[in-house]
DNA sequence: CCATATCTAGACCGATCGGTCTTAAAAGGA
DNA sequence: TCCTTTTAAGACCGATCGGTCTAGATATGG
């Protein structure tokens, strides 16, 4: 997964996922069948972990906006920095593949709905504990979010600067609260 | 510059070229050297049309506020159907080669750059004209819209469905004015 | 100790990459 | 018309791609 993640699925050869799995050719073959197998295989888990993250920092039995502000902490630190150079293998996936691969762009469009599905979620019980500023309507706010954090990813590749990414999330959630 | 569009750097071959141009071989590497400095020329096409794109939608010389929605909109109408499957060069380019090249890495980054300082004036002067939320800082707005709209660049490659990423843009810039 | 099953290293395949070079046609000027 | 220059078409080059296959090492079980 990892061979994958930054460089893209067209550059990553096939000698550097013999490095990363330490497979011979043959064994990778027989145990993964291809490299767009492969491939998928690496995304699916990729988007499992993801998924799997929010929903420790958004668990419902916690406060919601202590929630989202971790998960805007967790995109802030995955974008600052060297995490933010080694770039996000959704983004870098959906940049790549998005309509010319029908696998792929169903696991992507998935993802980004779930993502926001979660954040949806947490606006929501947010917003009946009466957390949320006047006007907000979680669902677009949850687009809004997520918008940003994936826009915070492409801008984290060439300037991962992390404690104006921080404030920048703190300034947007700002609007979002009471 | 249309052929590197959607396809990116290295999945755009020379024939792709070739028939782009409406070159012959020898012809084009006279005329542009390499494959590599053709895309930069192309990169650099492209950055310069939205920057001076943004200079007519932000002119200084009319409605602040009107111009972040003419901006905005630019955006929605780019990330919609077609042209949202299409995508990006500059997203694309972030994601494929920054890090690993330093001529691109920086043209991105001097674009964001460019790009968050035109929004932030524009804001300030909507600050400046009283039409700006309490509490809204014209820099730190800047970069979330920044993050916001190439975030809809993200995930209009798949789902570029135009009346939710207006809605979203709306819901966004709502949040910031008066 | 031997037979068998498993795995690795890497040769090999056709295709395609970016880039160069040759050949011949087309165009332009005196 | 003839000579020069430019241009186009595509053969050709070495490198590398994804994928297959073979030969030899290693391990396993009786």
């Amino acid at each position: 997964m990892i061979a994958f993640w930054s460089r893209g699925y067209h550059a990553t050869a096939l000698p550097d996922l013999l490095r990363a799995t330490r497979l011979s050719r043959g064994s990778l073959y027989a145990a993964f069948g291809d490299k767009h197998s492969l491939f998928l295989r690496a995304l699916d888990r990729y988007i499992a972990d993801a998924l799997a993250r929010m929903d420790v920092e958004l668990a419902s039995d916690s406060e919601p906006i202590d929630g989202l502000r971790a998960y805007l902490a967790g995109y802030v630190d995955r974008t600052s920095g060297a995490n933010g150079r080694r770039g996000c293998l959704l983004v870098a996936t959906a940049m790549e593949l998005a309509g010319r691969d029908a696998e792929v762009d169903q696991r992507i469009a998935g993802f980004f709905k779930a993502m926001e599905a979660k954040v949806a979620d947490a606006l929501s019980r947010a917003k009946t504990a009466g957390k949320l500023a006047d006007g907000v309507e979680p669902s677009s706010a949850a687009r809004i979010l997520v918008c940003f954090v994936e826009g915070l990813r492409v801008i984290g590749k060439t300037a991962p600067t992390r404690t104006a990414s921080q404030a920048t999330a703190d300034a947007l959630l700002d609007r979002f609260i009471t």
